[in-house]
DNA sequence: CGCCCGACGTTACAACATATCATTTAACAT
DNA sequence: ATGTTAAATGATATGTTGTAACGTCGGGCG
């Protein structure tokens, strides 16, 4: 894997993980083998990565089942946390590139390859946002997905 | 429930059920018996519809089971047509107040009490297809979703 | 009539998610 | 060090959602 591409403020490989361990440790909660090992396998991904998925290979990984409930657990954790993200039309997750860095996140799943990009774009889910409250709705959460073909996939 | 509030362009009950035939047959399908009563029990929800929920309905009413496996297959064709939509974030579906008028929807769900209202902005989910586009995505399909509280629950 | 094709039935299974309770580990006071 | 408590994880079971594969039935048409 190359070492860099360091682009505006995104990190990746062991930088991540570290930038999700102090995320999470600073919100009170603790980073223990099994949170590292499960973040590291997400990471790994770079199409949304269902919790059976990194089940298995967490599993592999510690020559010792884990089962789905464990990884969904600590999944949710990490939602709440804003280290990773589900993605709702793939009932799947991805790390978050920017742990602790909160926005509501647009994802672009590519049909073809199954592989997401991240783009960020406030204003738009801001829109969404006034939408909703504008409707009467509160405590919401944007859920803003694009199913399609990407350009490698064109 | 209250009885009107004609609003701009929506049908209801049995004017729904005759818009859903004419834009399917429209397309070159059959309305048929199976279709009609699947349809009929989607449009008495309020809130996104699972296709369990649906075919143990349609069981009932038929007096006679009727397997997911033909319900999901009538589904994807209703949603193919614009007569229903699937809501991702439910794994759920919803009839389409105006078939044969296509928008891309945006559901507003309710997490206390599940109920769904659907909006359309065409010139956000716009932003959202031209914001997917500028990425290099092709054939794209915007999920727009909001998960909240609705004004009733608040 | 014989053929094809679309719709639906039947069965089986794969994939995703949660509930419940037991066990282990960490934190901390005694 | 040891007991107490709460958090984290393990184990098992089950519930929910979604597909695959193939069989049957009935209508249209040569």
């Amino acid at each position: 894997m190359a070492t860099h591409a360091h682009h505006h403020h995104e990190h990746q490989g062991h930088d991540l993980a570290d930038a999700a361990k102090s995320a999470l440790t600073a919100a009170g909660e603790q980073w223990t083998d099994m949170r590292a090992d499960i973040f590291a396998v997400l990471a790994t991904f770079d199409k949304p990565a269902s919790a059976y998925d990194i089940a298995d290979l967490v599993s592999q990984k510690r020559g010792k089942r884990v089962a789905p409930n464990s990884v969904y657990r600590i999944l949710d954790l990490f939602v709440s946390n804003n280290l990773a993200s589900r993605v709702e039309s793939a009932n799947a997750y991805l790390a978050n590139a920017h742990p602790g860095c909160l926005h509501d996140c647009i994802f672009l799943i590519c049909d073809s390859c199954g592989s997401a990009t991240h783009i960020d774009d406030d204003s738009l889910t801001g829109n969404v946002r006034k939408a909703a409250e504008a409707a009467g709705f509160s405590a919401v959460r944007p859920v803003v997905e694009v199913r399609g073909t990407c350009a490698d996939c064109d």
